[in-house]
DNA sequence: TTTAGCACTCTCCCTATGAGAGTGCTAAAT
DNA sequence: ATTTAGCACTCTCATAGGGAGAGTGCTAAA
């Protein structure tokens, strides 16, 4: 059934009302806030098709409605008009990032600017490197055994791990390795996903005559893994999906808790929802995982020096005010990627 | 006014009684599960002076007894007896830390050994390093004018630090750097907190007439600024407190919600409460945090080739199981001591 | 000093009741 | 053909009352 304008208006005016008030909507509120010029009664029967064809629902016979997940849904992609921040909120957001110099802490602001501007719960997912193309490795001996290895991406990125090998490595054989290693990078563009097997062909071809340690093939194995290694997650804003009143007992709270106690699985979601799209929005029960069924999650991407890289969230309840948050999250990815391309 | 053996035995019951049912206990159920061969007057009369000292408290006139903070307190220090781990336990916790070779995961792993443990939230401070001596200090260029600073120190930890410097260093320059530290260093025992004054005095002899760039000195100054930085928390069992019956109404949950999402105040309590005594615990308002009215803390430190280094914590409600907490506290903490030596 | 006995208190659960909010339906008005 | 006024009906929510049950405090007897 295709709505007519005055469904759109009332479904409009429903949601709107919801989002602000958190309380099931009646048709004398619509009558009296939002000028219709339409009685009581024939509201009654637009919500009434409404709820007919799942865009709203009564929690019981006589009350007023709320919006469904398809509702907000058609509101989303139908009716919601953006609402970009103010000129002073920029401005805000711009200074608070001008405090961070570094990479870990524009994560961490990252994700506590979502949660504070959104009341929500705020997640950063950290650049995936794997599409990275290597431009330099280096070792650090750091004692015991133990060699740091730093390996520099195309897009500024350090990822660096601490590796124990089994036998001594002197420092001549790790600046061998990372001259030999370094000059085939310089050839052609290897990105961390390949960059063992390729580095591992070369090696073997004159490790074989070189000499014939069996632990540097491992610890260059255990290097290369980095690529390979779940990313970070930022997360910010628990208590406040507290105040939100459909949280108020305690059952459905524990379905959002437990899905930010496991990071790795929001984290795994989002990225799910990643590309086609620079903003994603999911609401309810469009995700699969059961614990989002009363949450509606606000994705966006960001990108390094042009390169897709990561992603930012938005975390709350179905109820959000979904305008402000997609405006929200482009704005911050928008900024994010400029200050991780300019790193 | 002293407890009577009698009255000891009762505080004890009920406090074991109480941990194990949430519920107040009543005369009754003394009598009848713990054989005292008394009459429920007798027991109950006991509990009235109990009660008068403040060891014990009722919700209501004619309901049962919960021990107060006082009466925890007085349990803890006097009537507990440690339980220890069984050896199928300790064999499984060492059996989950083989999984880990990295100083992270180790870090992890621990924190969620603490929440599934003991089904309260695992907290985990890493170690502190500004009373370590430095061993060694490294610098690997990153490019975009980045300096990987990568300093390790005598119990073999490894910090890191990327600054970024306004003119371009050159790899001579960087090179000649670290070996003019290094020399320095391996005169003499240089802990970080004071790395940056010594090494400053040393420097400013001779950079006066080798060269003028200030930002040497700049760059020296954030480099060193590793040892301030806050440490890192590492929290798990964020849930766990749910199950909890004193956390079903969501004011109490909130406090402690709050509490966690702060790791940097809980992290700073658990600082505070070390030294002196390996293991500590903070029953309920002997806390100053008013967050912490309702919950108990376990702190047990660890310590890396001898040297203190950090703790870890339990966060629960104050009716826990202490002789338990206790043991695994003080058992992962060896543990984890042992471990972070061997890094 | 300990205990049996009993009145008393408080919680918890169930039921009833009435007010209030809001709907669905129908018949009249536009 | 739409729209609206009117009204009966439904459901929630807050309040009060009453009875059962748990547990206490007190007193007098053992």
């Amino acid at each position: 059934m295709e709505l007519n304008e005055r469904m759109k208006t009332i479904l409009t005016a429903v949601v709107h009302r919801y989002i602000t008030t958190a309380e099931p909507v009646s048709s004398g509120i619509i009558a009296q806030k939002y000028n219709l010029n339409l009685s009581t009664a024939t509201i009654r029967h637009e919500m009434y098709l409404l709820e007919k064809n799942d865009y709203l629902w009564q929690p019981h016979t006589s009350s007023g409605r709320i919006p469904t997940d398809r509702g907000y849904r058609f509101y989303v992609d139908n009716l919601m008009v953006k609402n970009y921040l103010k000129e002073k909120e920029k401005r805000e957001i711009i200074q608070i990032y001008k405090k961070s110099k570094e990479f870990e802490e524009t994560m961490r602001i990252t994700s506590q600017l979502l949660s504070n501007l959104t009341n929500n719960i705020g997640v950063v997912l950290a650049p995936v490197i794997y599409n990275n193309i290597v431009k330099n490795i280096q070792f650090v001996s750091v004692g015991n055994n133990r060699i740091l290895t730093v390996i520099v991406t195309d897009t500024g990125l350090v990822c660096q791990k601490i590796i124990s090998v089994s036998g001594e490595i002197n420092t001549d054989r790790l600046s061998y390795l990372s001259n030999f290693i370094n000059s085939k990078l310089a050839e052609k563009d290897i990105n961390i996903t390949n960059l063992n097997n390729i580095l591992m062909d070369e090696l073997d071809k004159i490790i074989s005559f070189q000499e014939k340690f069996n632990y540097i093939h491992n610890f260059l194995e255990e290097c290369f893994e980095i690529g390979y290694s779940e990313n970070k997650v930022y997360l910010d804003g628990r208590i406040n999906i507290m105040k939100h009143p459909e949280f108020k007992e305690i059952d459905k709270l524990n379905y959002i808790l437990s899905l930010i106690e496991e990071e790795n699985i929001l984290a795994a979601t989002i990225r799910g929802y990643l590309g086609f799209r620079k903003t994603k929005i999911i609401i309810g029960k469009e995700s699969k995982l059961k614990e989002m069924q009363n949450c509606s999650l606000v994705t966006s991407e960001y990108r390094i020096k042009g390169k897709s890289a990561g992603a930012i969230g938005i975390l709350g309840p179905t109820r959000m005010d979904y305008p402000r948050m997609v405006s929200i999250a482009e704005y911050i990815s928008d900024k994010l990627s400029e200050i991780l391309s300019e790193f």
